[in-house]
DNA sequence: GTGCATAATACTTTATCCATAATTATGGAA
DNA sequence: TTCCATAATTATGGATAAAGTATTATGCAC
């Protein structure tokens, strides 16, 4: 019996182990044991390593020689850093989704936009949390740029490791719902540079939230 | 004797691999034998393994499971997402240069610009080259945004895997350095606006020549 | 003659083992 | 009592070996 998708064991403890520093269960900063972990898997060390050296490429580990494997720390810098960037990304895909977009999948992108409305309404945040990510996805699939595309989750990998990131939507969610509206709005008018502004916008008061988040908390990232 | 810089093997396995493949010495296709390779530098098939991990995650490499590591084939089409791409993030990295640069910084960047004068002048294209990698490096640096820098430097990687990208340079040495000259006006005259419309403007005529030789040799990338 | 199946070979993958370096703890001296 | 040095322990990094899977080639059958 072959697999239909033959993933090699250090990429599957990759994204085990990326599951656990998104979900915060491996704390930035705190130091990641080979051996016990290994042991806790129930594989050898060797397929462990190489998933952190892919790790640490994407950022979501630093690998000091000889001194081990921590879990990075994101800092305030990082996040000013990566904001703005993530807003120039993110509306650049806008723009390009809107021009290339059919109105078939203009419709595709109305049905996640509603599923938003819905949860929204209902109060599941971890559904809309999940709408949510559909959309920007899906937005970023539209623009038919796979470097584009690799970028910019890239990037969004290593904002998730901050924990405030996940949970300042709680705090707008109304005000997001508005601004999904306008976007989804530019898109099915065509207009191309009013959706890249509206979207580079939205991911810049994702930060504003977080600043002020994190000013009530008095604590860094 | 302990080593300032505790750099792994795999880490100086992985620069060697990079430097040879940017050089075309492995080119885009082939297959990486691994004992052969390990053989070939004396070391073992781990760190090698490791080392080809990274290589992966920067986009050289395909790794591909049970079927061992090939050198990425870039296509035409990953060209033509690149490079827009590229233009936008060195347009941004001039734009906040102009804005965050001193004036001492300012005549730094003038100096690197003059070695470029001067090369071209004297017909060195290698030192050319060089020079031109320098000026762009050092906006970039200017920017002074960490995230923004990696970026642009893992796109600027799998770049290099095109044969046609250094060779490109040469036709236009010329319209080039008029383009440079443009651009170094703006950073004196700290006109943030103007710096990222002609810094963006001279990443796609690059792509442009490229289009240009692409067409004359009748193949693809 | 062609197609499919089986076997063999070769390469990837994982596990175990060893050596080296770093860190921590303990003891002695100031 | 505190600081420094030395030794011991622990963890990381590299090597080697074994096992499993994929691919290719050869042989047989239709």
């Amino acid at each position: 019996m072959t697999r239909i998708a033959p993933t090699a064991l250090y990429q599957e403890v990759a994204e085990r182990l990326r599951q656990r520093i998104f979900a915060h269960e491996l704390t930035p900063g705190t130091w990641i044991d080979e051996q016990k972990l290994a042991e806790q898997y129930g594989i050898s060390r060797t397929p462990l390593r190489e998933a952190l050296k892919v790790l640490a490429s994407e950022g979501l580990v630093d690998l000091k020689p000889r001194r081990g494997c921590y879990v990075t720390e994101i800092s305030r810098q990082d996040l000013d850093d990566i904001f703005p960037l993530m807003a120039l990304l993110e509306g650049r895909c806008a723009a390009d989704a809107v021009n290339r977009a059919k109105p078939i999948e203009i419709r595709e992108l109305k049905k996640i936009h509603e599923s938003l409305e819905n949860t929204a309404q209902e109060g599941r945040i971890d559904a809309f949390f999940e709408a949510n990510q559909a959309f920007h996805k899906r937005i970023q699939e539209l623009a038919n740029n796979r470097w584009l595309l690799s970028v910019i989750q890239d990037l969004r990998k290593v904002l998730k490791l901050s924990r405030l990131h996940s949970l300042s939507l709680e705090g707008r969610l109304q005000q997001s719902l508005d601004e999904h509206r306008a976007i989804m709005a530019a898109f099915e008018a065509g207009d191309a540079v009013k959706a890249e502004q509206l979207m580079h916008d939205h991911l810049l008061s994702g930060r504003e939230a977080l600043v002020k988040m994190d000013i009530k908390n008095g604590k860094a990232a």
